[in-house]
DNA sequence: TTAGTTTTTTGAACGCGTTCAATAAATGCT
DNA sequence: AGCATTTATTGAACGCGTTCAAAAAACTAA
């Protein structure tokens, strides 16, 4: 594993063949997959590394009673540094964590304590309906974020850090506005789309009457 | 490239290897290479064919004095059932329109031809002042169902397609709200995040004062 | 017709990720 | 000790996408 990392770090993702690695590692090609089911089993974990060190990154400037706009920068910019030397594998980690295969629920629960540190320790609080469920809608922005950042190809992933300048306010906006009941309401739908809590029940194809009837008597 | 479309269809993404292709049409491997640069070459006329396909399948339905969110509903579901058949494509295909690469230009101008007339032809018209960014917002939209779709591994996509029913009202929804100068400018935030207009010139955090100036100030 | 040039078409090879039957080494049991 | 069984390690192979130099065919000009 180690071994890998170190590959990967040096000669790079498509330099890093799992002969290489192997070589390196210093046994046989086939030796690799008694250990690793696959290659986007070392990549997996490499997420997983690069997530804890988001974690550790980020854990100094939280807890310190800032905006929620400052902690939500904070959390996305330990991201884009703790990616930045792999940002050859954006498009790989993408893949990994859409696909929803290999243990990147481990990840997906890094992301969601560091969140919760970001919402728990802003001052002013967020309004106090939405501060339970912020937490998981920031994890969809970053996800967002993190997209954009795979695919990046402005030199040193500018765009990405201008759009982290950029977006960090506006959710933050946001969730103020969420006081408003009109506001409220369309983040409560929005987090709704994303669980399949209310999947798999509906057969006919009334909702379409019924889309128009309700749009008419609004 | 009809026999490459029909292996496609008919033995599905990972059994149409380029040696089967190029058999199929009984020619050598390597001769393929002559007409494509690569397999995913192959891939992105699939996509703009299918999204020709999709233009057609929703023309029918759009220009009839329906409610924005009914249109929004046609479009997406059209993008879906289009693309049914050819699931499996689903990450190829992200991957193809979110690296930017080949002729995805011609996709995103059709994707952004059925928003037009989607909002061009919605009763009652959107807001005035969004009248204008609303398809480029909904083609943002549409890419996140795409992105959920390229992935979704419930029966026949069903989540998808429950996730369209949910998301065209709440997007109806916002667009209406956005008479509201605060959703407005909310509005206007998000669509400026995409665009690299104002890449790279901002240095200050001044941002994050105007934003929460202007919304004070409507 | 013939020679030269461009366009099509091919076979063979490369490195890739992955699999598998086989051997070698370590371990447990009596 | 010796044998049996589990664990570690290997070499060889498969099909994949892709490349490339060279052969075949088609075309052009004298």
């Amino acid at each position: 594993m180690a071994t890998a990392l170190d590959c990967f770090a040096i000669e790079g993702y498509r330099a890093s063949s799992m002969r290489v690695i192997a070589a390196n590692a210093g046994v046989a090609l086939s030796h690799a997959y008694y250990y690793f089911e696959s290659k986007e089993d070392i990549v997996a974990q490499l997420l997983l590394n690069l997530r804890n060190e988001q974690l550790r990154l980020c854990q100094d400037g939280l807890d310190e009673g800032n905006t929620l706009e400052t902690n939500i920068r904070i959390v996305l910019e330990a991201g884009v540094q703790s990616l930045a030397p792999y940002h050859e594998f954006g498009p790989a980690f993408l893949k990994l964590l859409l696909s929803g295969e290999h243990a990147n629920e481990e990840v997906t629960k890094i992301e969601l304590m560091m969140w919760e540190q970001a919402v728990g320790g802003a001052r002013p609080l967020p309004p106090l309906g939405i501060r339970r469920d912020l937490p998981r809608f920031l994890l969809l922005v970053a996800r967002q974020v993190f997209t954009a950042w795979a695919f990046d190809q402005s030199p040193e992933q500018r765009r990405s850090h201008t759009l982290i300048k950029n977006l960090a306010p506006v959710v933050a906006k946001f969730a103020v506005l969420c006081r408003l009941p009109v506001v409220r309401s369309l983040f409560e739908d929005i987090l709704s789309l994303i669980d399949p809590k209310t999947a798999g029940k509906m057969e006919t194809d009334h909702s379409v009457s019924s889309a128009l009837k309700r749009s008419k008597a609004s």
